[in-house]
DNA sequence: GTAATAAAAGTATTTAAATACTTTTATTTA
DNA sequence: TAAATAAAAGTATTTAAATACTTTTATTAC
């Protein structure tokens, strides 16, 4: 469904937005360890989604990422379309390149609501939202 | 969702299905051709469908790819489970290794419901039903 | 203003999936 | 039985994503 990036780069913001109201800023490593990825594909990530406006960081000594109030109020959506785009909410079921409703592929419609289930899942939730669980203790983001 | 391999798979044996009537073979080329799909990943999948017994081949002139009857009826699962495995059916929205309702992940039950879906539009569908909107021109296998 | 810190940026390597190529085996037909 | 055909099988290459490494830039603190 999403890339490996793309799911490392929920986690990260989900991390830091649970972090948010220690008002502290996170390292690569420090972010990397928490949702248990890869430290150099954090890294990248981190510096797209920063670009993308989607958190926020600062260089230098005492320097890191950190999210603030606004981009707490962000849907998932937000991350995805910044690191994997729209296609995900898109694709033909088996990858017809132009398969729409004039011209389906077998399984166009079945396969369009679980795509449907999926887009709504990645809009409707904020990063706010699913810091929640996370702070009470009730889900996590690493095994 | 699926790899490409498993897209070319489920369209390769639509195409044997609809074309059952005939009951003639289909080489590697030629459904490849009709299923717009790389010749030699093709050859490799029908290989592997026919080991697992998902579809039929023969060897030698006139022979090529068919499918039979009660290969019919099986559902596209089927060859999901032979091409891709059962992963796609288990794997956590965010990729952590292990996920579950007693250690969920911030989106495990809105993933859960997605993924039920998928698989059960993956288990319902049989090849015969999808040849169907096939044979009567409403659906496609190539844009 | 120098040293230390940490992200930004750019480049290189690794890995797995996809694609390509080659050889072998089974089957048919003449 | 020999030639032709087509899948089976094995190996090699390509490609894109992921991971690794290096250099640059900005910021802080002394």
């Amino acid at each position: 469904m999403l890339s490996v990036t793309c799911k490392a780069a929920i986690k990260a913001v989900i991390y830091l937005g649970s972090m948010f109201k220690s008002g502290e800023k996170f390292g690569i490593r420090e972010i990397a360890d928490q949702i248990d990825e890869n430290e150099h594909t954090v890294g990248k990530l981190l510096q797209k989604l920063a670009k993308a406006g989607l958190i926020c960081s600062a260089k230098g000594p005492n320097g890191g990422f950190y999210i603030i109030e606004n981009q707490m109020k962000l849907p998932i959506l937000a991350i995805v379309e910044a690191i994997d785009g729209t296609d995900v909410f898109n694709q033909c079921g088996l990858g017809l390149h132009k398969c729409s409703a004039a011209h389906p592929c077998p399984i166009h419609n079945d396969f369009k609501s679980v795509r449907e289930g999926f887009r709504m899942l990645c809009s409707e939730k904020t990063i706010e939202d699913l810091c929640l669980p996370v702070n009470s203790g009730i889900a996590y983001l690493i095994s």
